[in-house]
DNA sequence: TACAAAACTAAACAAACGTTTAATTTAAAC
DNA sequence: GTTTAAATTAAACGTTTGTTTAGTTTTGTA
């Protein structure tokens, strides 16, 4: 699916009014105004609010796929290596997406049915997919316990990224900083999130039962 | 702040529909329906949809922060003892009130400021709080390490748990189990989750670094 | 029983919503 | 330069929204 300059002006500028106030507090009159156009265009191009929706789902739904898909394929030493090395491209994934995620996440909780319900539920399936192989091959090469929950642990992947950065966007709410004092805040804030991911991840996967 | 049967009644029905369609898809038509009680009562009670948003917050927090105090005279033996009664408390307050926690955790990516905002903020930093009052007690009697991020802990315990129950009830949507057999394995995944949780929080608290 | 306050109702309100229409401008093709 | 399709516009469409009004019924009190 192509679109041209204008469509994907007014899904950029749809995905962050979304994201910022959610979808049904957003309306066509307000992306039609913060994208410069008439309000008519949203439904000239994409047919209706809904499915401008859909457009924004199916666009940055592919771009994660294959972030996804390319995890299966890194080239790592020791298993532990590898699981470091997910989570790194999963935070990544995340971070850059965050307005995307936040949209999706969101909405997730309110969407049983459809195009979205299905897109969404791959998403977590293929998430807990990958996390399941990783532990998997750890277990094989005898590094990690043989008691492991993987629906356990995708959902504390996911959940806890997500819980840090809403909590970190909280926070900053109530600060005075300059946008660059935020940004090195939020860069730390991502450092120590990877780093005791990681470790926790690992302690929990390698840690002897027998205490 | 007393209300009567009628209130409450108001108050349940709009929770639940919150929950389940998102405050702003939710309509006071939809409530009054749901209710069995005239469009005009909300108002009439209320003062208007988002007071009675604000009430349902303020009645449901009052509920959440007795029993967030109440982890504080918790008498245990030792640290690890009471990390395990947190975990176990928190999770069944989560539980307990799922659909205001979903409520919740969904308009809190979009509420910015106001009344709600501020009960939001000081929920999440009780709980931090909590969690750090319950670290220090540990590093002090040399069972926890020193290093551990209560901003990180507290984003995992609330994160874990909430994507752990949204993760299920996504799950739950795919199969044709009957009432009975849903709340069976959803026993089974609350008490997957405890037992999982308590374990990778004490790793993650007394592993040593030096590997 | 009389009365005042509270509870409740149907109807109406203006505003905002997503969407469509009909007309006009722009762009491309021949 | 003419023609044809695409892009863009202002205006109007019918619904739905949250809220208010004005009137009625119920309730509690003296």
């Amino acid at each position: 699916m192509e679109y041209s300059e204008k469509q994907r002006q007014i899904m950029d500028v749809a995905l962050a009014l979304f994201a910022d106030h959610g979808y049904h507090k957003t309306s066509i009159r307000d992306i039609a105004r913060a994208a410069e156009v008439n309000v008519a265009m949203v439904s000239y191009y994409f047919g209706s609010k809904d499915k401008l929706l859909e457009a924004i789902f199916i666009h940055r739904f592919s771009t994660m796929r294959e972030i996804l898909r390319d995890i299966i394929y890194e080239k790592t030493h020791s298993p532990i290596e590898k699981v470091e090395k997910f989570i790194d491209i999963f935070i990544d994934m995340l971070v850059q997406h965050q307005l995307f995620h936040r949209l999706m996440m969101r909405e997730s909780s309110v969407i049983k049915e459809g195009p979205l319900f299905d897109m969404i539920y791959e998403l977590k399936t293929t998430n807990r997919r990958l996390v399941e192989k990783a532990v998997k091959n750890g277990q094989r090469l005898g590094v990690f316990r043989k008691d492991v929950d993987v629906f356990f642990m995708s959902s504390v992947l996911i959940g806890s990224v997500n819980q840090n950065l809403a909590n970190h966007r909280y926070e900053m709410e109530h600060t005075q900083w300059t946008a660059e004092e935020k940004e090195i805040a939020k860069k730390n804030r991502i450092n120590a999130l990877r780093k005791h991911l990681k470790r926790m991840f690992i302690a929990y996967l390698t840690i002897d039962e027998g205490q």
